[in-house]
DNA sequence: CTGAAAGCGCTTACAG
DNA sequence: CTGAAAGCGCTTACAG
């Protein structure tokens, strides 16, 4: 009798198995296992491999990846617990950029987002290890120092976009310091002598890392620094950056000897110097150049003329993080590796 | 000399299984798994029960997810491929609804970012299956119709955040029908009469749909529309929505008979009909109420004062989309799920 | 009330 | 060169 036909219906009839495969090629299971595989140490006949590879090909057949995790007691899940998830644009490209490296790895990734809450994060690492992830990415939003992390000390763990306090940890930050020598070196080397700095009051890696890189670049080109021209806001106030940006911007442009070059500590803050300078007629870059931090698409690139700024680079924080990560397994110690910052370059210096 | 990093790892001898909870409370690793998964139609003894827990606690046990799964023949992942995982802060918290959902549910999300493109959206949905996921989520970052997805036929499926003009699909997506009208209403019920409309042309559901629930609000009120008050931009011009919405909203506020409120395409545009107001010393909203759409927090509430914008409801979306596929992973036809976009109102109308 | 056994889909020595 | 068997960690009838 003639095989029955199809259905036409799309149920699809059944998902095939190995064993399906190794029955249509008329050979044992172990032996599909090992031409898929394309194992080393097994000798298959041409012929007999060429009839698993029709069967397979004929059945659509694709391996179960929990089968093969379970047996091989391996799997190829990596977790990635964060505080939040893609609030902002911000931490979404870390998400980004590690999934990217883990395909390319053939890893995929688990995610769970925790808001910062004890219990849930918790949870998600009891998760990530019920399902045999190799190790897990704990990362946060902004960057900033965090509690060492209980449940992930037994775990292959790396810290992204923060850091602990516990020598044992092993982080992935982004280079605040360079960053911040970076913009100023720019704006020195557009010749100006002038430069300000608008930090932020913020007890964070971000505002110290930042100043200090403003600091030293400043020393590096022989540029005494005059702490006059550093300034610090608080971004809480009503109005948050911007506002506050732009009253102390308008502070140090109405001085005797104003700067002719300023370094903000974030985009808002740049925005509200924008402000400020429209207001007295000044044009940027020509009388007052600009440098922003943080590259925020939206208000970066949308302002005239573009914002130049130092950007955060999430993106590749999260590709090597997966790259820590799995050269880690096997163990490794602590440390922090600090990613440059680069610079986006626009119009406002 | 000692080395300084100490291990990784404190040897966590070796994770116990259930075979290991078995033998120390003597009994078998059937009476284990009873016990533990508390299954119904089984009797099992109260001391025998507290044995086999005491043994869990002892030896902190956890059951290994995967094996679980290959046993049940019965996955707890929810894939998740997106064209874009977190460009804009928009895609994230669809991503972080599903997310919140699957959890509750006792799912965890398998994400996969493809760029939109095709071949790695087929590797990635190959992926999810090969994991046993039992169903994707195929999500797009800003709300357009695509191409029914090949690979999805056979699986259960949702389109989130877009759709496909298969009758079998089932998608969820933003009303933006009824975000207009809300936008308009809103405008009306302020005692406005002459509302203008900046729309763009870009042919999209978001044009599309906005500017219907903007006419249908307008006829339900009992005011014919006045076309004049009808614009399109090109945000593909230099400057994009922004600059097109400034010099559009010049022509429309130079009018003899200006309009008094206006409703925005996007934030953006709004962002520039805050600047053309302003240079014409018009205040918001006593002179002239303006109202977005998308709600881009970093736009919205920052400009001065803030600007009143109809919500993408991007969470929302994500935690329906879980809710629909889990409902629909026995079958179900196609459809289309409107979610409301909400207002959040600040202070330009 | 509880255990022995078969099975989920795969891999890997081990024979032959 | 290839198959039979044991095993990965769990679940679920089926006996008793």
């Amino acid at each position: 009798m003639t095989d029955p036909t199809p259905p036409l219906t799309d149920k699809p009839s059944r998902i095939s198995t190995m064993k399906d495969v190794a029955e249509r090629a008329g050979v044992s299971v172990a032996t599909v296992s090992l031409v898929i595989n394309d194992s080393k140490n097994a000798r298959i006949g041409a012929k007999t491999r060429q009839r698993v590879h029709d069967a397979v090909d004929a059945l659509g057949y694709r391996p179960n990846a929990l089968a093969q995790s379970l047996a091989n007691n391996q799997s190829r899940f990596i977790g990635m617990v964060a505080d939040a998830i893609a609030t902002l644009p911000f931490a979404g490209e870390i998400l980004r950029g590690a999934q990217d490296e883990a395909w390319k790895n053939g890893y995929v990734l688990l995610v769970a987002n925790t808001d910062d809450i004890p219990e849930r994060t918790k949870d998600a690492i009891s998760m990530m290890n019920d399902h045999q992830a190799v190790g897990v990415l704990y990362s946060t939003w902004y960057h900033r120092q965090v509690e060492p992390v209980k449940d992930l000390e037994r775990t292959p763990a790396v810290y992204v976009n923060c850091y602990s306090d516990s020598p044992r940890d092993y982080s992935i930050v982004p280079d605040e310091f360079q960053g911040g020598a970076l913009a100023t070196r720019m704006l020195l080397e557009h010749g100006h002598r002038r430069v300000a700095f608008i930090n932020s009051t913020e007890d964070a890696p971000s505002t110290v890392g930042r100043e200090k890189g403003y600091r030293s670049a400043l020393a590096d080109a022989g540029i005494p620094c005059d702490d006059s021209l550093v300034h610090r806001i608080f971004p809480d106030a009503v109005g948050g950056f911007q506002e506050a940006g732009y009253s102390i911007a308008g502070e140090l442009l109405d001085r005797d000897k104003p700067p002719t070059a300023v370094f903000c500590y974030n985009d808002r803050v740049a925005m509200g110097l924008y402000e400020a300078a429209k207001e007295r007629g000044l044009r940027i870059p020509e009388d007052i150049a600009i440098i922003g931090f943080d590259d925020q698409e939206v208000i970066a690139a949308h302002l005239r003329p573009g914002l130049t700024s130092i950007a955060l680079p999430h993106h590749e924080i999260g590709v090597r993080a997966v790259r820590a990560l799995l050269s880690r397994i096997d163990g490794g110690g602590g440390g922090i590796e600090y990613v440059p910052c680069p610079a986006v370059i626009r119009y406002s210096i």
